[in-house]
DNA sequence: ATTGAAAGCAACTCGGA
DNA sequence: TCCGAGTTGCTTTCAAT
């Protein structure tokens, strides 16, 4: 990861469709040695992959919210699973497993309010292992969409 | 929003750089046609961007946290300042604005744990609004990187 | 590791259905 | 709204450095 490869990283999170030789352009470089230093960058696993950013209002999602989860008892197996079984909702956009006071936390992303507690009373409260949930409405979002590396 | 708009998004989100005309061909229409519906949805604010995936590792950011805060008293002006004060932190990935028994919830990815408490005392704890804040770890991280449409 | 040249493809436009 | 042909421009490879 030189000056390079963090300029490069840094383009394609703000506009990951640009063309290889607008990059190689903005960089100063050739485009056959801009393509190969993104070719590495993937092989090495720095860039995951590429996703277009869609407005939840088009997918039917218009309201969001996180629910902090515990389970108990808490053990690999107990984790595993519900982490798993969050991830396969297709209510929930991401599962983060934590520390601290919560084990999990969901965002999660539906039609209206009503599926928002049909999500929490017919989905989580079912499940055993949960001991307890609390939930905050997202009102508004703010997303760095490109974080820059960091100095050691 | 029809259901080829649908599987054009579904498949953007999931690999953002594919060609159109790969698109067009998975979708079973001329890549003309394809191209014009990916623009309408651009147009229309559906689809807002296109970002790299980074592994956060590469950019020196192995330590993960989610941090709750509390501020006081709660208004607009106080809300609005703080969202972009917090939104402004290098350390801070994403910002949710929110109800409930949490005001704000700030998504952290830093160097180590030095940083990480350095970002709480140093920059948190010196805001006079803040009244409090709780901090957990993130061990584990799962996304669902496309999202479908859901049924009204 | 980086480059320039050349071949192969894709993006984009536009006239027609 | 969709399609297909044609032009323009990009991606990709590869031999040389």
């Amino acid at each position: 990861m030189d000056e390079l490869d963090s300029e490069i990283v840094r383009l394609l999170q703000s506009d990951a469709r640009q063309s290889n030789r607008e990059l190689a352009r903005k960089l100063g470089v050739a485009p056959s040695t801009c393509l190969e230093r993104v070719r590495a960058l993937t092989r090495r696993g720095a860039i995951r992959g590429y996703h277009a950013d869609i407005d939840p209002a088009a997918l039917n999602r218009a309201v969001q919210a996180l629910v902090s989860v515990q389970v108990r008892p808490l053990n690999r197996a107990v984790i595993d699973t519900f982490k798993g079984f969050a991830a396969g909702l297709p209510e929930v956009l991401h599962v983060f497993v934590l520390s601290g006071g919560d084990d999990f936390l969901l965002h999660v992303a539906v039609q209206d309010l009503d599926r928002l507690h049909a999500f929490l009373v017919d989905r989580l409260s079912k499940r055993a292992e949960i001991t307890g949930f609390r939930t905050s409405m997202i009102f508004q979002q703010v997303s760095n969409t490109t974080p820059v590396a960091l100095p050691s």
